[in-house]
DNA sequence: GATAAACCTTAAAAAAACTATGGTTTCATT
DNA sequence: AATGAAACCATAGTTTTTTTAAGGTTTATC
């Protein structure tokens, strides 16, 4: 009879114990699964350095967007991830957001590396259980939205460098094409160049900003 | 009671029969599952194109490797892919191919964009049920092995461009360097000092050939 | 130990990307 | 319809990167 120690860290303190009474149902083989919780990025930071001098977790559900109590500005929970794996290198890691945003699928896929990535309108008890022995078994886990998500990325062609991905993260949350160089270090005329020729690798020349990042989105890169 | 038309093309007889048998057997909802095969390239293509007119598949399952009778240079089902997106591009396409070989699933996942992929080893009567209904209702559907493919791909950051790819796709194979100009439109100095940038890439400088491709198989591109 | 392949260095040439400048178009607001 | 702001475009000079050729050194193989 083994134990499989699970952590969850969501700042929804209803929607965590949702999971625990979920994931503690579980039957799997002969586990006995233990669910312990936090609702902070303090707090779910605190356990998992625990963790290191005591019995590891095996998995870590770990959601993206953790807001800390008294505080506007969120501590994301990707920071928190690659704590984790820092720390804690044999402990599984799923993603959970509510949102199938490519730009943080992508940017969490690449510095984290996590064992699973859920978006939460794809969580439900079968899809949770379905992640659990997935990733205990054999890793990764994607729920359907997040493949949705990366079968965009893997079918496209276009290969674009930072500074590009900058350019259209920033345009698509409204940065105005004048203000791109305070985030950017190129000037005027290059991010224009860049612009330009964006616009052409995903076929919208003289069409405008909204056309370009409809398109990259509908390719997976914002 | 809706029926559900598939048409499985693998150049083994027996397999397919197997596929045939399993799938018919697949209780989906009020479905009835019809199961349509081909055991050739030819015969393949030629169910392809006469579905056009007809009673369109659902789905498509698609041999990577397809062997034509008395030919020895094989046909591969990436064409037939390519051709079946063109004629039904309403019937859903899951390739099956015995090698997880990131090259060619990566190349499958750029130029078909299957809604499905499974490596032949993860095929069992569970997976084949979990592709059917995946694929019908939110593809895409990609077997564990794949998955894990993919999510090499994913995690890293590293971006190749064609010429890249190229050379350490005819490395991997044996091409030997002073040969490779026939192969990549490149002087035989550009392909050393592309050859040293990729060491570095990787991490393998001052290493031989072998641990370059070995490090670019780990990541996910060869 | 001779030979072929792989590897490295250097410097020149070519290509690509960047930048500054000045102008034109588009769009929203009055 | 007039105006101002932002977006867009074209040109040309500059910088950076990539390619190339030519030469030599190391490594592996028979």
């Amino acid at each position: 009879m083994n134990t499989l120690r699970i952590l969850a860290i969501d700042d929804h303190e209803m929607t965590m114990l949702g999971y625990k009474f979920i994931l503690e149902r579980i039957s799997f083989d002969n586990h006995t699964i233990i669910v312990d919780t936090a609702n902070s990025f303090k707090s779910g930071k605190k356990k998992i350095e625990d963790s290191v001098n005591s019995f590891k977790y095996d998995i870590i559900f770990l959601d993206v967007q953790l807001y800390p109590p008294n505080e506007n500005q969120p501590h994301n929970g990707e920071d928190l991830g690659k704590l984790a794996r820092k720390l804690v290198p044999e402990s599984k890691i799923i993603f959970m957001s509510s949102f199938s945003d490519n730009h943080r699928i992508n940017s969490i896929l690449k510095s984290v590396d996590p064992d699973g990535y859920m978006v939460k309108t794809d969580i439900d008890p079968k899809s949770l259980e379905d992640a659990v022995k997935t990733v205990t078994i054999q890793p990764p886990y994607y729920s359907s939205k997040a493949l949705g998500a990366i079968r965009k990325r893997m079918s496209t062609t276009i290969s674009l460098d930072d500074n590009d991905k900058r350019i259209l993260y920033h345009l698509s949350i409204g940065t105005k094409t004048k203000d791109l160089e305070q985030h950017v270090e190129l000037s005027a005329s290059s991010i224009e160049n860049r612009k330009r020729h964006l616009k052409s690798l995903f076929g919208t020349e003289k069409e405008n900003d909204l056309a370009l990042i409809l398109a990259a989105k509908n390719r997976g890169f914002i």
